[in-house]
DNA sequence: CCCACGTGAGACATTCATGTCTCACTAGGG
DNA sequence: CCCTAGTGAGACATGAATGTCTCACGTGGG
């Protein structure tokens, strides 16, 4: 008889599964089902009980993802103060989670008509109505789409992650290269009169 | 019909097969081996014969990417007059290649230890070395290192390119929406002279 | 006219990831 | 102490993509 909570033998808990699946496919996102129980320890069998094959698997970790991008969105409250800052704020509640992200982004290319999570569209949303809202408090320009902007921080995020998992960027560095090249560019600001930038 | 099609003495047109599956696998890297021979109008075994397995296949794929990436740094001058401009050029010559850029981008995250082609090593250094010479012009800001700015180019290239195909934004404002954003950012630049908003 | 070459079509074997099932074992609860 | 649920190990079947091979056919060249 099973209800809600397992309290008897729970040696392996769902939530821990999930995360190392999500380590591990974050590095490696053609991993086989096997590297995977391996990887959280477990066989193959027990991955199966928890996952009813990959493509269950992939959905968890996808809303997993969601998750932690509405939790990221939350903790940055991105409707209060300066856009600006909001967005800094984001870009550092999401670092955490850049690499799933990465994951789950180039996964999404690969499903040509599919439908996909509709808790992306949400995320899109809330995404786009932040750059939006710094569009018209006159903080952000208008000629880039809010929609655009918004792809752009999922690709500068993936790059980002995939550039430090290479070694190619120091990781410390994550949060401050995405967030000054999304918000300033590359070019050299004009200094009106004396060089307040340090 | 008379008209029985291509020339069927030496071998079918490889360059013409190999931009067809370009295509094909841009809109859907997954495609198999047939669906590639299909797209191309050729049988299976034939498309065996001009690439033996989807490794060669994928390498060629490789050397037509990064072959057209140096035609594209070429034909941009990317050491010819400002930083700037150079970019601006850099990222109109290669977006008629951007679909192919994100397929190879994507695919190489695949490989774990694999050594990749060295001819993305030198494709690498001559983007970094375009933004290295717009830092050390002035025109670019140095905080944010060229190979950082590299990763994040071909990000913003793949992102455009998926957000393109996804039709989330216009083709129309690709090299736009890129070379903005990464030149000068979301911010809105300040206005030195009579500022017409606060 | 005839031959050779490249091709298309398809059969066939192989590999690999996956889904499914059984079975013995063990730890914990009643 | 016994029972039961969850687990690990492994066998087995399945399906998909691939690699390999054969063979007939048509076209162009000799």
């Amino acid at each position: 008889m099973s209800h809600v909570g397992y309290r008897r033998l729970m040696a392996v808990d769902r939530d821990r599964v999930l995360r190392t699946a999500a380590a591990l496919l974050t590095r490696k996102s053609t991993a086989t089902m096997d590297e995977v129980a391996r990887a959280a320890g477990i066989s193959r069998a027990t991955l199966h009980r928890q996952f009813a094959g990959r493509d269950a698997l992939v959905r968890a970790l996808e809303a997993l993802g969601i998750a932690e991008c509405e939790a990221a969105l939350a903790a940055a409250r991105t409707d209060e103060g300066p856009a600006t800052d909001a967005v800094r704020r984001l870009v550092a509640e999401i670092e955490p989670h850049a690499g799933l992200l990465a994951f789950l982004y180039s996964e999404n290319q690969l499903f040509e008509g599919e439908e996909q999570n509709e808790g992306w569209a949400r995320i899109d949303e809330r995404i786009a109505a932040l750059f939006r809202r710094g569009q018209s408090s006159g903080e952000f320009r208008i000629d880039l789409t809010p929609a655009w902007l918004t792809e752009a921080l999922y690709g500068l995020l993936a790059s980002a992650a995939w550039a430090v998992a290479e070694g190619r960027v120091a990781p410390k560095d994550f949060t401050h290269m995405i967030v000054e090249l999304l918000l300033g560019g590359v070019r050299r600001p004009a200094e009106p009169a004396a060089g307040k930038e340090s």
